[in-house]
DNA sequence: GGAGATGTTTCAAG
DNA sequence: GCTTGAAACATCTC
């Protein structure tokens, strides 16, 4: 399920365990999340420390040496977690780091995730801005726009390369908060305004994170748990995905239908 | 049993 | 050459 907030929250499962030594890589080399990178070339982790962790959009990368990274990206179904040592392997567990205290789990169902090992010192120097960055302007806006005149603002929205991070419910909560239907070419989208809802909604996630995962820490373990997050009730969120939620505006029920090749919810009333 | 699912890549058409 | 749309991927849930 993962969009920028819930990435940041699967990092932090893991990044409890900076510092920590690898004693032992599991792995399921017929699993379809190694398609970029043969399973085996992951014991290189086996006597490393786990250094340090960042996020990028969906992306996370683990950092062991200045020069060697696991990247992980969660695709539709993904879950880190971590469990006691002894963790007994689950279904689905694809990838298991054990620590002298702790496994860490890389779950996930529908294989659509990925794992990649970089043995660069920066894999990462040549990403787009993230919504939340002040490298993202209002420059960089306008010039998306005018490089996707007549992409739908959902499907620009939903760009990895526009902007990295923004899933499918960010999406149809920022067309939502601007007013306009999911599929509005872009070449109508006001630069500014639509700057300034992404970064609401990107900034809005990512806070809500922050202040849930206080809270979560003190649970300890608990094996595939993410802590549920719950955006305030004026959000769209909190009404789309319901049969027969209404829009928080104005009550009218929400419409569905597939827009950019994705389930769509929008108001017919507030969205023109 | 069938449809649909909070994502990305690849391929083809415009 | 660039932009856009749709199918494919694998498995579970409703």
């Amino acid at each position: 399920m993962p969009e920028l907030a819930e990435v940041e929250l699967a990092r932090r499962q893991w990044a409890t365990y900076h510092g920590s030594s690898i004693n032992s890589v599991e792995v399921h080399p017929k699993a379809r999340i190694y398609r970029d990178c043969p399973a085996p070339a992951l014991r290189i982790l086996e006597g490393q420390t786990l250094l340090s962790s960042k996020a990028h959009g969906k992306r996370m990368l683990f950092t062991f040496a200045p020069a060697l990274h696991l990247e992980v990206h969660l695709g539709m179904s993904g879950k880190l977690s971590t469990a006691p040592h002894d963790h007994l392997e689950h279904r689905h567990d694809h990838l298991i780091l054990r620590t002298a205290k702790a496994a860490l789990i890389f779950n996930d169902y529908r294989m659509f995730g990925r794992i990649m090992l970089h043995d660069c010192s920066d894999p990462w120097s040549d990403l787009p801005p993230q919504p939340q960055d002040s490298k993202f302007t209002l420059a960089r806006v306008q010039n998306l726009i005018a490089r996707h005149p007549k992409k739908p603002l959902k499907a620009l929205l939903l760009d990895q390369n526009a902007c990295p991070g923004i899933g499918n419910w960010m999406a149809d909560e920022i067309c939502w908060r601007l007013g306009l239907h999911p599929g509005t070419p872009s070449a109508q989208l006001t630069p500014a305004s639509l700057r300034k809802e992404i970064r609401f909604v990107s900034l809005g996630a990512l806070k809500h994170v922050a202040e849930k995962n206080t809270t979560a820490s003190a649970e300890g373990f608990a094996p595939g748990s993410y802590v549920s997050k719950v955006p305030p009730k004026n959000w769209l969120f909190q009404h789309r995905w319901k049969k027969g939620g209404s829009c928080p505006k104005c009550r009218n029920e929400l419409a569905r239908d597939t827009i950019a090749s994705r389930t769509t919810a929008w108001c017919q009333h507030c969205q023109t």
